[in-house]
DNA sequence: TGTCGCCATATTTTT
DNA sequence: TATGGCGACA
C-alpha cells in the first residue's frame, strides 16, 4: 500500500496529526472536523510507516457503535482484517482484562454484569433488609451515589462520612458491595474500578499490558471520568504513546462524572503537544459562525473556532411559536415541504432537550402521516421478557447470582410468595450464603409449609434439569430450551394484547440472536453462553430493525452528539427548558447547557431551524417561557426570525375583537399553519386573558374557527393599534 | 395474585 | 398532565 494514500486528501492539520512522530498528542477536534478519519488514518500510519504490529495498538471509545465504526474503517483503509488489535469501549476492554484474570481480580469465572436496572433492584432489596425507608432514600439515588463513588475510584474504606446521611449511604454501599462480591456480580462502574485495581495490584500483569500496548488512542476524551483517566495513565506507563482526541466544547456529560479537565491534565501529565482541527466539513458558514459566537460565551475553553471553505448557506430560522402545538405544526409543515422538494425524510432530525418533548411532535407527525424514528428508550436486552430469559440463563451458569435468582424465582408465578421468599432471604443473610443455597437449606430444614416447599423444590429441580439438559446444546438451543422449559414462553403467550405478542416475538428474537452470536476467539470465555451473557450486558442491543427505514430522526440533544443531518430542528429553546431549570442551580451547569446547544447546532449541515414556544403545557400547567438566552447570543446577521404578528383592531380588555395576522413565512406556500391562519384571517377571537400594558402586554385569545381548542397567546403590539 | 386508586414525581445516558 | 410505584383489597 502506498503510504501517501494515508495522507492525501487530508488537510494540513489532519496530516500533521496522522503523520506526527511517535509522541503524546492531543488532537483538539472541533465538530465535523474529521476526527474519526484522523484516528483511523493514524492507526494505519502507525502500522504502515512506524511498522507497529496490530498487537501493539489499543484504541478506546465510549460506545460500541464508535468502536465498531473505527474497526471497520481501519480494516477498510488497510484493506485487510486486523486481528490482535484491541479496539473497544472502556467497559469492553476492562471487562476483557477481568475475564482473562478473573482469579487475580477475585472474581468467579462465571461472574456476570449487573446493569443499572439490576443494580437498583439489588439495592432495593438491601434497603428492605436493612430497614431503610425507601421513600426517604430512593434506591435509584443510592445507586447513583455508589456509581459516582466508584467513578471516582473510591471504595467504602476511602470515604469519610461526616454526617448521618453520608453514613447511611456508606453503609448501603458497603452492604451492596458485599452482596455483589458474594454473588459474583459486577456493575458497570465496578468493571472499570476492578480492572484498575487489578492492574495496580499485579505489577507483572501491568507490565505485560504496558509492554504490549505501545500505541494508545482515545476518542471523545472530554467524556472521560476520573477512573478512566487513571486507568489510561496506568496502562500508558512511562513509555507508551497516547493520542487523545476530544473537544472541550462538546463536553456534555459532566453531570455523570465526566471531567473536561482531564484534557488539560493530560497535557501536563503526558507533556503532549496539541493539534487543532478547526476546518469543518459539515455545516454552512453561517451555522458555524453562529455556533462559534454562541460558544464564545463560555469562560473555560481551550479556544477553537470552526471555519469552512463551503458556502454561506441560509440563515438560521428562529420560529416563535404560540405554544408547543403550534411549534409541532410548524416543524411538521417544514418537514412536509422538505419532503415535497424531493428530499429524504431520514435526512432530517428533530432535537429536543428532554424526552417528554417528543410526544407532541409524534402526534403531529402521525397526523401528517410522516414516519419517524425515536432514538433512545428501551433497548432490546433491557426489556422485561428478555431480562427474564437471561436471568434463567445466568442462574443456570452461576448459582450464586442472587439478582438472577430474585428475578426468576417466581416468574412465571409458581406460588412462591413473599413470605417464603423472606424466609429464604433471612436464611441467606444469617448463613451468608447465596439465595440459591439458602433455598435448598430452607427446604432441608423443613421449616416451610407443604405447598411452598413443593414449589421451591420444583423450582430448584427445574433449574438443575435445565442446566443438565442444555450443557451439550448449541447456544440458540440452550436459549430455546430455557425459555420454553422455564415456562416463560407460555407465560408471555398467555398475555393478551399487542404487548404479549410483541414479547413473544422478542423472545424468539433472542433465540435467533443467540444463533447469530459469534464467540470472540481471542477472549477468555469458558463457554459460548458466558460470552453471550456478557455481550448482552455490555452491548444493550443496537442494530434493531427499522434502522434504515426512511423516517424523521428524533432524539435528545445528548444522543445527537456525533451525528449529522442536512436539516435540523431544535425545539423548545426556551429559558427553563433549555437551559433547563435545574441548570441554574449548580455552577458550571449553564456552560454545559451552552455546549449542548453548540452540539445541537453543529449537527446541521445545510439548514437549521430553532423554535421556542411562548406558552407550553408542562406538568399540567400552562407555562410562559421567554426565548432562551442562547438565542440572544447568536449574531443577528445569522438569523431570520419567523414570527406571527398579531395586530388587534382596537384596544380591548375583554370581549370580542378582530385581529389580523401577518406572518413572515407567508410566502412559503408549504406552510400550512400560516396559510390556514392567514386565510382564516382570525376573524374574531375571544379575549380570555389580558395582562400588562404597553408593548409588553399579552393577550390570550381563543379563536374558535381555527380549530377546536386553539388557545393563542399573542403579543399585542399596542402601539400599532 | 391481580387490580384499583392514591400519591409523588417530573433532565440529559452509555456501559 | 401522565406515569409509575405502592398499598389495600377481593
Amino acid at each position: 500500500m502506498d503510504v501517501s494514500e494515508l495522507i492525501d486528501g487530508l488537510n494540513e492539520k489532519q496530516r500533521e496529526a496522522v503523520a506526527a512522530p511517535l509522541s503524546n498528542m492531543l488532537v483538539l477536534a472541533g465538530a465535523g472536523s474529521g476526527k474519526t478519519r484522523v484516528l483511523v488514518h493514524r492507526i494505519a500510519w502507525l502500522m504502515q510507516v512506524e511498522h507497529a504490529s496490530a498487537y501493539s495498538i489499543f484504541a478506546v471509545t465510549f460506545t460500541n457503535k464508535a468502536a465498531k465504526e473505527m474497526r471497520t474503517r481501519v480494516e477498510e483503509t488497510l484493506r485487510s482484517p486486523v486481528g490482535g488489535m484491541w479496539i473497544g469501549t472502556f467497559h469492553g476492554l476492562s471487562h476483557r482484562i477481568l475475564r482473562a484474570h478473573h482469579r487475580e481480580a477475585k472474581l468467579p469465572e462465571a461472574f456476570q454484569i449487573l446493569d443499572s436496572d439490576d443494580q437498583v433492584r439489588m439495592i432495593r432489596r438491601l434497603l428492605k433488609a436493612m430497614n431503610i425507608d425507601e421513600k426517604k432514600w430512593p434506591a435509584k439515588q443510592i445507586a447513583w451515589y455508589i456509581s459516582a463513588r466508584k467513578d471516582e475510584g473510591q471504595r467504602p474504606k476511602d470515604i469519610q462520612a461526616y454526617d448521618v446521611n453520608e453514613q447511611l449511604l456508606l453503609r448501603v454501599y458497603t452492604a451492596y458491595q458485599d452482596a455483589c462480591d458474594r454473588a459474583g456480580l459486577v456493575d458497570f462502574a465496578e468493571i472499570l474500578l476492578r480492572c484498575y485495581e487489578l492492574l495496580c495490584q499485579q505489577p507483572t500483569l501491568l507490565r505485560h499490558y504496558q509492554q504490549r500496548f505501545r500505541h494508545m488512542l482515545v476518542d471523545e476524551f472530554q467524556d472521560t471520568n476520573s477512573i478512566q483517566y487513571q486507568w489510561l495513565k496506568l496502562l500508558a506507563g512511562n513509555e507508551n504513546n497516547m493520542m487523545i482526541v476530544g473537544d472541550d466544547d462538546q463536553s456534555i456529560y459532566g453531570w455523570r462524572g465526566a471531567k473536561v479537565e482531564n484534557i488539560k491534565r493530560f497535557l501536563d501529565d503526558f507533556s503532549a503537544q496539541t493539534i487543532r482541527l478547526e476546518q469543518n466539513y459539515r455545516s454552512t458558514a453561517i451555522i458555524l459562525k453562529a455556533s462559534n459566537a454562541l460558544i464564545q460565551n463560555n469562560a473555560e475553553r481551550m479556544g477553537k473556532s470552526l471555519w469552512t471553505e463551503g458556502d454561506q448557506g441560509e440563515p438560521i430560522s428562529i420560529y416563535a411559536a404560540f405554544n408547543e402545538l403550534d411549534e409541532s405544526r410548524f416543524v411538521v409543515s417544514k418537514i412536509r415541504s422538505w419532503l415535497n422538494s424531493g428530499n429524504a425524510l431520514q435526512d432530517c432530525a428533530i432535537l429536543y432537550r428532554n424526552n417528554a418533548q417528543s410526544r407532541v411532535l409524534e402526534e403531529a407527525l402521525l397526523q401528517e402521516g410522516l414516519k419517524y424514528r425515536i432514538y433512545g428508550g428501551m433497548r432490546f436486552f433491557e426489556r422485561q421478557e428478555i431480562k427474564d430469559a437471561l436471568a434463567y440463563l445466568r442462574l443456570i451458569s452461576n448459582r450464586q447470582d442472587d439478582a438472577a435468582f430474585e428475578r426468576v424465582i417466581n416468574t412465571p408465578a409458581r406460588g412462591i410468595g413473599d413470605k417464603t421468599l423472606s424466609h429464604i432471604r433471612d436464611c441467606a443473610r444469617n448463613e451468608s450464603m447465596p439465595l440459591w443455597y439458602a433455598a435448598k437449606a430452607v427446604l432441608e430444614q423443613k421449616h416451610l409449609a407443604g405447598r411452598a416447599a413443593t414449589a421451591i423444590a420444583r423450582f430448584i429441580e427445574l433449574v438443575e434439569q435445565l442446566d443438565d439438559k442444555i450443557t451439550e446444546l448449541e447456544l440458540s438451543e440452550q436459549a430455546k430450551t430455557t425459555i420454553e422449559g422455564s415456562g416463560l414462553m407460555a407465560m408471555y403467550q398467555a398475555e393478551k394484547g399487542e404487548k404479549g405478542r410483541a414479547r413473544v416475538e422478542n423472545l424468539e428474537e433472542l433465540i435467533s440472536a443467540c444463533g447469530q452470536y459469534e464467540l470472540p476467539i481471542d477472549e477468555d470465555f469458558s463457554s459460548p453462553l458466558q460470552g453471550f451473557l456478557a455481550y448482552t450486558s455490555l452491548e444493550s442491543g443496537e442494530g434493531q430493525a427499522d434502522e434504515h427505514e426512511d423516517a424523521v430522526q428524533m432524539m435528545t440533544l445528548h444522543s445527537a452528539k456525533g451525528l449529522e443531518f442536512p436539516l435540523v430542528f431544535m425545539v423548545g429553546v426556551e429559558e427553563g427548558m433549555f437551559p433547563s431549570q435545574q441548570s441554574h442551580e449548580e455552577s458550571g451547569r449553564l456552560e454545559e447547557e451552552r455546549r449542548l446547544c453548540y452540539v445541537g447546532m453543529t449537527r446541521a449541515m445545510d439548514k437549521l431551524y430553532i423554535s421556542h414556544a411562548e406558552s407550553r403545557r408542562l406538568y399540567g400547567q400552562e407555562k410562559h417561557h421567554s426565548p432562551s438566552r442562547f438565542l440572544r447570543e447568536l449574531p443577528e446577521e445569522c438569523i431570520e426570525e419567523i414570527r406571527i404578528k398579531t395586530q388587534v383592531s382596537r384596544p380591548v380588555n375583554s370581549g370580542r375583537f378582530s385581529a389580523s395576522v401577518t406572518h413572515a413565512a407567508f410566502e412559503d406556500s408549504g406552510y400550512n399553519l400560516g396559510e390556514r391562519v392567514l386565510h382564516a384571517k382570525f376573524g374574531a377571537g375571544t379575549v380570555l386573558n389580558y395582562e400588562g400594558s404597553g408593548a409588553q402586554s399579552r393577550i390570550q385569545v381563543n379563536f374558535d374557527d381555527v380549530g377546536s381548542k386553539w388557545l393563542v397567546t399573542a403579543y399585542a403590539r399596542l402601539q400599532s393599534l
